[in-house]
DNA sequence: TCACAATTTCAGCAAATACTGAAAATTCAA
DNA sequence: TTGAATTTTCAGTATTTGCTGAAATTGTGA
């Protein structure tokens, strides 16, 4: 049934715009999402010439978002043999997908910070002013916390896929 | 000692011009995390006119974002008796300020991908080619991993401080 | 070694986002 | 009321970010 075809294709599509527009919330940027999108629902590996012309974008766009992707890990270049060209596929698996992006924003969001914390608040350490205390507890409480999430969120991305499930499964019962 | 009140200075300093910069990376504008670092560590509620002088920017600006970080709940204005003017002090229990960004970031993050998802996985729905059933399946997978997400993030958001440390503490043992 | 295919880079341009400054609206005391 | 203090809005501008298209580079088979 040749309408089911056209179904399929217009769910894609929607999927491909949506979560590219999702991407720019996420500080991805609107690009790459689409491709990765476009990856992950592929059924075989795409070359850069497929993604520029599905997404009716540049090769210069194209490759550099490609590149970005296989840098995250959300992506693979796989060689065909035959084929000169480099086609790429997604990762699928969805826990292996949000471990990658925990790691990521981790590295980008996280840790800065605590650099950050843990550099005023030791530049503020042993101030007797009152300001000075209330600052460096601040600072203290801020890194703690922090320190405590970035913990969590390893222990959590090292995880196997079920049993991490299974665990918040229990806190959540 | 005038050093200490110097040395406080500079370190609060770098810590506004630093947790500005970091907002980027977090999909906040740089003006609103610098106010937010200024208020969560000032010691008395400033006005609109201490914002604008301490950072530098014009009126407006500090308005606006003044507003929206009251909007967030991440600051509360203050009324001082026998002033005109507005204050705002920041909220500064770190676990509310988690649960507070927590639920801002899930409402505009992981929502919108959970109605994409669905709406995408209704769509697909009983579409008989191998790439239909490819398709349909990877937005059920990722639809349910969002989904679970989701419930988790309510739920540790809606807990006491020490209850979730505790528990979380149990959990990295 | 050459000719061609494919990849990579990047200067210039375009779009999105944030900020300014001043005018308009609001609030309040007298 | 009136007018001074304060808040709010927003058109215009600046800054940041992303994209294009073409030139430079790299890889490959003959």
């Amino acid at each position: 049934m040749i309408a089911e075809e056209e179904k399929l294709k217009r769910a894609r599509d929607e999927f491909v715009a949506q979560w590219g527009a999702l991407g720019t919330q996420w500080g991805i940027n609107r690009t790459m999402a689409q491709i990765h999108a476009l990856l992950m629902t592929a059924p075989q590996p795409l070359t850069t010439d497929d993604v520029m012309e599905e997404l009716e974008i540049s090769r210069g766009n194209a490759h550099t978002n490609l590149k970005e992707l296989v840098a995250w890990g959300l992506i693979r270049p796989v060689v065909k043999k035959g084929e000169r060209r480099e086609f790429f596929e997604a990762e699928k698996d969805v826990w292996l997908i949000f471990t990658i992006v925990a790691r990521e924003r981790k590295r980008r969001e996280i840790e800065p910070a605590l650099a950050i914390l843990s550099k005023c608040a030791g530049e503020s350490e042993g101030i007797q002013t009152p300001e000075g205390k209330v600052f460096h507890d601040q600072m203290r409480a801020l890194e703690d916390f922090v320190g405590f999430a970035s913990k969590m969120s390893d222990r959590i991305a090292s995880m196997k896929h079920g049993f991490a499930i299974q665990l918040a499964t229990k806190l959540l019962g």
